[in-house]
DNA sequence: TGATAAACGGAACAATGTTCCGTATAAAAC
DNA sequence: GTTTTATACGGAACATTGTTCCGTTTATCA
C-alpha cells in the first residue's frame, strides 16, 4: 500500500485520486443537500423544484449539480439513505424490545417508510434506468433486517415459523399501495396490524403448535 | 320546450347557450386532437409535450388549450374515451361469440387496455384532483360491461356464479400492475389466463356443481 | 504565506406548460 | 350574395422548470 502523508483529523475523510483530501465544505454541502432534499421531498413530493432544495441547503444550484449530476441521483441518494435508516432501525429496536414487540414496532416503522414513498413508486415503474438499482438495494438491505427480527421472534416462540421475509415485505408494500380506489393510510395500518396478528396466530406460545 | 329554428344537418350538432351552432371546424379539431393525443400518449407516454400533440393534430397550441384548458383535461378525455371503447367492445364481442369465449376474449381486451395505461396509474395516485373522477368512471363503465358478459356465461353454464365483477376487474388490474419487481406483460397475461380458467372450474357444465 | 486544484454560485440556456391577442372564418341575418 | 358577428384559430410571448458553464472563492498543501 502506498502511504503519502499522515492524516490530521479523525482519519475518516476519504482521499481523492490525486491524494488530496475531500474538502470539508464539500462534505458539509453534500450532507446539507441530502437533508434538504429529504425534507423537501417529504413536504412536496419528488417533483419539487431543484432550486428549492438548493435554497433550503443554502447552496447554489451549481453546487447541487456538482454533487448530484442528475436530478435522479438526488432522488436515488435520498431513497438509499432512508432504506438504510429503516434497516438500521431494526437493530436499534431489537436492542430495546423483546423479540415479539420488536418485530411489531419495526413493521410499523416500515409502514411509515413505505407510506412516505408514494412518489417513488411511480419513479420505480417509470422505466427510467436511473432507478433500476433501487428494488435490488431495497431488498438486499431490508430483507436481512426483517429476517433477523423474524428469527428472533420465532425462536422466542412469539410468531410462527412459516413466513418468508421477502414475501412479507412485498405484502406490506402492496397493502400500503394507494391504488385501492379508496381507503387511506389508516386502512393500510389496520391491514398490516392484521398481518402481524396473523403472524402470531400459530406461534408455539399461543397454543396449537405444529 | 323552447324551439328556435329548424336544423339544417342531421340534427346532432349540439347548440350553444346563445343558440349558435358549434362550428364545424371546432368539432373537427377537437376530434383530431383527441386522436392525436391517443396516438402520442401510446407512443411516448402521458408526459409527451403538448406541442407534439398539437402538431400531430395539425393545429396550434392555442387551439389545443381552447378545447382542453389543462393538460390533465386531455389526459382525462383520452382515458374516458378508451374506457368507453373497452366497454363498448363487450357488446360487440358478445354479439359475435358464445358466452364463454366472449368472456375470455373480452378479458384479454381488458388486459390490453390496462397494460397500455401504465403511465396513467401514476397519475391516478398522484393526488392531483383532476384525476379524482377517473376511478369512478372506470368502475361505472366497465363493471356493467363485465357483469353482462359474466351473467351470460353463468347462464350458459360456462362459468361459476360466485364471482364479483368489481373484484375481478381489480384483480386483473393488480395482476397487470408493474411493481412485481420482475416479470413482464407475458406473466400478467398468463396469470389472467389462469384466472379465467379458475372461473370455469366450478361451472355446471364441467361437473361438480353446488 | 503563496500556489493550486477543488468547489462554489448564479447567470444563462433549453425544454416545456400556459396565456394572450390579433387575425381568420363559419354561421347567421339581411 | 353581402354584411355582421360571435367563435375559433395560430403562434408568439411568458413562466417554470431541469441543466450547463464559467468566473470567482476557498480549503488544502508545501
Amino acid at each position: 500500500m502506498d502511504d503519502k502523508s499522515e492524516e490530521r483529523g479523525g482519519g475518516l475523510e476519504p482521499l481523492n485520486s490525486t491524494d488530496r483530501r475531500v474538502r470539508a465544505d464539500a462534505q458539509r454541502n453534500s450532507k446539507a443537500l441530502l437533508e434538504a432534499a429529504m425534507a423537501v421531498f417529504a413536504a412536496s413530493g419528488v417533483d419539487a423544484p431543484v432550486r428549492e432544495i438548493a435554497d433550503k441547503a443554502g447552496v447554489g444550484v451549481g453546487t447541487l449539480y456538482r454533487h448530484f449530476p442528475q436530478r435522479s441521483d438526488l432522488i436515488v441518494a435520498v431513497f438509499r439513505n432512508e432504506v438504510d435508516a429503516c434497516a438500521n432501525a431494526a437493530s436499534a429496536i431489537a436492542a430495546e424490545y423483546q423479540p415479539g414487540p420488536a418485530l411489531a414496532r419495526w413493521m410499523q416503522r416500515y409502514v411509515d417508510f413505505i407510506a412516505a414513498k408514494r412518489g417513488l413508486a411511480a419513479a420505480f415503474s417509470s422505466g427510467d434506468p436511473a432507478y433500476e438499482s433501487l428494488p435490488l438495494y431495497f431488498l438486499e438491505k431490508l430483507r436481512p433486517a426483517l429476517q433477523t427480527l423474524l428469527d428472533a421472534a420465532t425462536e422466542a416462540g412469539d410468531v410462527r415459523s412459516d413466513v418468508d421475509a421477502k414475501e412479507l415485505l412485498f405484502a406490506i408494500a402492496r397493502l400500503c399501495s394507494p391504488d385501492h380506489y379508496g381507503g387511506g393510510p389508516d386502512q393500510a395500518r389496520r391491514m398490516v396490524g392484521l398481518l402481524v396478528d396473523g403472524l402470531r396466530y400459530c406461534a408455539p406460545s399461543v397454543g396449537s403448535d405444529v
